[in-house]
DNA sequence: CTAATGACGACAC
DNA sequence: CGTGTCGCCATTA
């Protein structure tokens, strides 16, 4: 299990900055599967049930709308409480302002 | 090996 | 402008 890809999809999350969000689809390009959004999502997931001393800041990685689709895997509110302590804008409910806090990994990984 | 699924994305209607 | 449908690629059944 935990093919290269994910551990591809791990390390990118990983280096995601505090205040700073992140794609699916710009992981995807990164890793190189420009359409593999899907399995950048998919990759999270399984995340999900892999233990780990230090969680992944899956809570910076949305949608390329902002919508934070994965708060469903996130207890509560956790995930946009999260956000909005680190500095994060939202322009609604569960939408942050990926216009501004949008963190482009090919530039720093 | 074939079929189905998925924390998405883009396009069609 | 909101909804629906297909495509994308890896993993699982």
């Amino acid at each position: 299990m935990s093919s290269d890809f994910y551990r591809n999809v791990y390390r990118v999350v990983a280096e995601i900055p505090e205040g700073k969000v992140t794609t699916y689809g710009a992981i995807a390009t990164c890793l190189g599967v420009a359409s593999g959004a899907r399995m950048v999502g998919y990759a999270l997931n399984q995340l999900i049930h892999e233990k780990s001393d230090e969680p992944l800041p899956a809570h910076r990685v949305v949608n390329r709308l902002g919508q934070l689709t994965g708060r469903a895997w996130f207890p509560g509110d956790t995930m946009r409480e999260r956000l909005e302590q680190e500095g994060v804008r939202f322009t609604e409910e569960y939408t942050v302002d990926i216009d501004k806090h949008f963190w482009d990994p090919g530039l720093n990984i």
